[in-house]
DNA sequence: CACCTTTGACCAATC
DNA sequence: AGATTGGTCAAAGGT
C-alpha cells in the first residue's frame, strides 16, 4: 500500500482520454452561446448554471433525478420530469419505465447540486459507448433551434441521461448500481450524473435502511430523516457502504472545512482507490471524494456484510468510484492510474453547518466554480493534483437551498484546457465575438 | 490474532 | 526560504 501511495504522488495523472467528436460538433456545443467558455467545465457549467428565476428547479440533482426517474419524459424534453417525494419512493416503479411527470420543481426537498470542479484530473470523461459527439449531437443537448443553451438544464440533463442509458444499457444508471463487477472501468459524464445523484438511488433505498451503518452516507444524502435515524454510526465512522471495503488511514482537519476529513483506502490488495469523507460531528457525511477506480470486482455481499456489518450491499450509489476515466478496459496498472478519475459528492446537510464557501455562492447552486472554484491553470501536466487545486469547491446556492440537505456533486474535469479534435490540448486565453461570425472566436 | 481506527509525525506541494 | 496545508505513514491501541 505504502508503495502505491508513494508511487502515486510523483506519477502524473494520466491524460484524459476523451474521444472528441469532430470539431464541428464540439464547436457547436461549446460555442453555443456567446461568451461561453468552451472548456469542458464551462460546458457543464453552462448546463447547470441557471438563473432561471421562474424555475424552482435549480438543483441539478433534481434534474438528474428527474431524468433518471423518467427517461420518457426526458426524451420529450419536458421540463418537469421530476417528481415529488412519492416519486422518490416509487422510483422503482419508474425504473420499469414510467412516464411519471410530476413537477419536481415544486418540491425541492432534496435538491442536489452538481458541481463541476475543474481540476487537472480527468474527471469528465466519456465512456466508449457514448461518444461526446453523440452527446453533443443530441438534439436535446444543444439544440441549435433553441439557441445557445436555450434548453433548460433539466432538459439537457435529461437528454444526456437518456442517451447514456440508451448507449450503455449495461450500465445501471440508477441506484442499483451493480458496481464494479458489471461495470467496465469506464466513465462518462452521464454516468456520473446519474449515480452521483443520489437522487435516484435514494429511491431504492428502503427508508428503513438505517440499520446499516454503512449506508449512512448515501442515505443521508437523500433524506435527513434517514440520516438522523442512523446513529452517528458509532465511533467507527465507516464510509458509506458502497460495496467495497475501506480502511481508514488518516484523518485530518482540513482548512476550509468545518469537519475533519477522513481518508480511506480500498482494502482490496493493490486497489488504488481512495476516498475522502468529511463528516459533521453528528455523523452526517458532508462530502465524499473518490479517487481512482477499483481494479477488482465488488466484494461479495456476505463478505462485506461481515466486515462492514452491513448486509445491504448494494445500495449505493456512491461508490461509483468505478467510473473512471479509463477508456481502455484493461486492468489498471495500479499506482499510475489511481487518479484516473474522481468525483466529489458533496452534500450539504445542514444549512447551518454549511461552510462559508458553500454558502457564499452565487444565486444558483448549480453555478459551478464561482466562489471557490479554483480554475486550474490548465497545465495538464500537472502532477498529482492532489493539492488544493484539485477540488474546486463550489459555492452553494445559498439562498435557494438553505435549509435543505444539499448533496453536492462535483465533477472534476480536465480544466480550462480544451480538448479539441486535433488531439492536442489547448488552453484558452481569450474569446471574442467576431463580427459576422455566429460563434465567438477563441 | 487479524483487522481496523486513532493520531501525531512526516513529507511534499503550494503560497 | 519559510510557512502553510493536504495527504500519508505507522505505531499504538481497540475490537
Amino acid at each position: 500500500m505504502a508503495e502505491n501511495d508513494r508511487s502515486q504522488r510523483p506519477a502524473a495523472p494520466p491524460r484524459p482520454t476523451i474521444a472528441l467528436p469532430s470539431r464541428s460538433s464540439v464547436e457547436s456545443l461549446f460555442t453555443g452561446g456567446a461568451g461561453t467558455s468552451p472548456g469542458p467545465m464551462t460546458l457543464v457549467n453552462n448546463f447547470f448554471s441557471e438563473n432561471d428565476p421562474e424555475s424552482d428547479c435549480r438543483s441539478f440533482s433534481q434534474l438528474l433525478a428527474g431524468a433518471m426517474a423518467s427517461p420518457v419524459s426526458v426524451a420529450g424534453m419536458r421540463p418537469n420530469f421530476f417528481t415529488d417525494n412519492s416519486t422518490q419512493e416509487s422510483s422503482k416503479q419508474k425504473d420499469s419505465g414510467d412516464g411519471g411527470e410530476k413537477d419536481f420543481c415544486l418540491k425541492p426537498q432534496r435538491p442536489l447540486n452538481l458541481v463541476i470542479a475543474q481540476s487537472p484530473l480527468p474527471m469528465f470523461t466519456i465512456p466508449p459507448g457514448l461518444s461526446p459527439a453523440t452527446l453533443l449531437d443530441s438534439p436535446g443537448f444543444f439544440s441549435p433551434g433553441q439557441g445557445p443553451f436555450g434548453m433548460s438544464h433539466q432538459q439537457a440533463l435529461a437528454q444526456v441521461t437518456a442517451q447514456a442509458a440508451q448507449s450503455q444499457s449495461y450500465m445501471p444508471i440508477q441506484g442499483e448500481y451493480p458496481s464494479s463487477v458489471l461495470v467496465p472501468p469506464t466513465t462518462s459524464l452521464v454516468q456520473h450524473v446519474p449515480f452521483s445523484i443520489n437522487g435516484p438511488s435514494h429511491q431504492h433505498i428502503p427508508p428503513s435502511t438505517s440499520d446499516s451503518k454503512g449506508t449512512i452516507v448515501e442515505s443521508s444524502e437523500f433524506s435527513n430523516s434517514e440520516q438522523r435515524s442512523q446513529p452517528a454510526s458509532s465511533a467507527v465512522e465507516k464510509p458509506a457502504d458502497d460495496g467495497y471495503n475501506w480502511r481508514k488511514y488518516g484523518q485530518k482537519q482540513v482548512k476550509g472545512s468545518e469537519f475533519p476529513r477522513s481518508y480511506y483506502k480500498c482494502t482490496h490488495s493493490n486497489c488504488p482507490v481512495k476516498k475522502k469523507v468529511e463528516r459533521s460531528p453528528d455523523g452526517q457525511v458532508t462530502e465524499i471524494i473518490y479517487k481512482g477506480q477499483h481494479n477488482h470486482p465488488q466484494p461479495q455481499p456476505n463478505k462485506r456484510a461481515k466486515e462492514s456489518g452491513n448486509s445491504n450491499a448494494s445500495l449505493s450509489l456512491q461508490g461509483k468510484p468505478e467510473f473512471g476515466s479509463r477508456v481502455q478496459s484493461g486492468n489498471l496498472n495500479g499506482p499510475n492510474e489511481n487518479i484516473t478519475s474522481s468525483s466529489l459528492y458533496r452534500k450539504e446537510q445542514e444549512s447551518s453547518q454549511a461552510t462559508p464557501e458553500q454558502l457564499s455562492g452565487s444565486s444558483d447552486g448549480e453555478e459551478v466554480g464561482d466562489a471557490e472554484t479554483r480554475v486550474d491553470e490548465g497545465d495538464d501536466d500537472e502532477p498529482d493534483s492532489k493539492r488544493r487545486h484539485i477540488e474546486a469547491k463550489v459555492s452553494e446556492p445559498a439562498s435557494s437551498h438553505r435549509t435543505v440537505t444539499e448533496p453536492r456533486i462535483i465533477v472534476q474535469t480536465t480544466s480550462e484546457v480544451d480538448l479539441l479534435d486535433d488531439g492536442y490540448r489547448w488552453r484558452k486565453y481569450g474569446q471574442k465575438v467576431v463580427k459576422g461570425n455566429p460563434y465567438p472566436r477563441l
